[in-house]
DNA sequence: ACGATTATTGCGTTCTT
DNA sequence: AAGAAAACAATAATCGT
């Protein structure tokens, strides 16, 4: 299982765009992976979810116990016997103690407090983890970018990145940052949304994330959102090939600069589709892309008068 | 706090049926 | 002719710096 190692040590390492090349099962054209959206280069084909069951299991204590579905383990494990005092001096009598007695409650007693708080930490370890899953999951990401979010709360964690911050926030950032390491077109507005946590403490937990461990985060460009979009318009490749061609000539350009990249994609396939005589109305394109039809005709013209 | 981008609203125009 | 869709302008809200 050489592929899951790659995954689960990435974010140790140096993330690397790990691409391979295969076959469209379609037009046995090349196909382009991006750790987790693999494309058909020529049809446009989107072969999503394929790397579903191939990543390791998120928990690295307990190796044995690997479970696939449902709450984490650990929601049943916190304060596991460990929530009893340790009274110092005397007994359950009332009577004193010898010396040697007391020196070995009290090294009890440190072990104990030691033994608590690990257990507060690893409490808000796994309610970090669930919220990853939970958010993963409802975002349909699949288990590979779950697992490098899951990393990168861990790594939160160990770098104190938490004091002061939620951990639903901090699990919406991982997630967040996950997606723009692996070049998924998930906006900050998805990502708060099904994590019920306000656009800016996410995007404040994402920034320290980013500054804290230097996330490999690509800037998002507009071509990015083409084939998704294309592919919920259900757009034909024509259309979709010439949208990624203005997207990609825009960029060139210093026209895609300041604007939102999924409102620029969305003109390009508008315009795209425009070209070809297809009926895609405004409305449709909209959308998709969250944007209103005045910066899509916007865009459009911007595209028109260059190109 | 400021400048730029985007959303919203309202209204006359154009295209289709 | 009627209705929908696209276009345009102005103002309000929002975002990034």
């Amino acid at each position: 299982m050489a592929i899951s190692d790659i995954y689960e040590t990435a974010f140790d390492e140096d993330v690397q765009q790990e691409t391979t090349t295969n076959r469209c099962p379609e037009c046995d054209g090349q196909v382009m992976t991006n750790t987790v959206e693999t494309v058909c280069e020529d049809c446009g084909l989107v072969i999503d979810e394929q790397r579903i069951d191939l990543g390791p299991e998120w928990r690295s204590f307990d190796k044995e116990q690997r479970e696939r579905t449902g709450a984490p383990l650990t929601v049943a494990r916190h304060d596991r016997g460990l929530s009893t005092e340790i009274g110092r001096g005397i007994d359950a009598k009332g009577n004193g103690l010898s010396g040697r007695k007391r020196r070995q409650l009290g090294r009890l007693r440190r072990e104990q407090t030691r033994g608590k708080w690990q257990s507060k930490a690893e409490r808000n370890l796994a309610h970090g983890l669930g919220e990853v899953r939970r958010i993963s999951s409802a975002l349909g990401l699949s288990e590979a970018i779950r697992n490098q979010a899951c990393a990168l709360f861990r790594s939160a964690q160990s770098a104190d990145l938490l004091l002061g911050r939620s951990i639903e926030g901090m699990a919406a950032g991982s997630v967040y940052g996950a997606c723009r390491c692996n070049g998924l077109t998930r906006t900050l507005d998805d990502v708060s949304k099904v994590a019920q946590v306000d656009r800016p403490r996410v995007m404040n937990c994402y920034k320290t994330l980013n500054a804290e461990l230097g996330l490999p985060a690509r800037p998002v460009t507009p071509g990015m959102f083409v084939p998704r979009f294309a592919s919920e318009l259900e757009i034909s490749d024509s259309v979709r090939r010439r949208a990624e061609a203005l997207a990609e000539a825009a960029e060139d350009g210093q026209i895609t600069t300041g604007v939102s990249p999924s409102g620029f994609a969305g003109a390009c396939i508008y315009k795209a589709a425009r070209e070809c005589e297809q009926g895609l109305t405004q409305a449709q394109v909209v959308a998709v892309a969250d944007v209103s039809p005045v910066t899509l005709r916007k865009h459009r013209n911007a595209l028109m008068e260059t190109y």
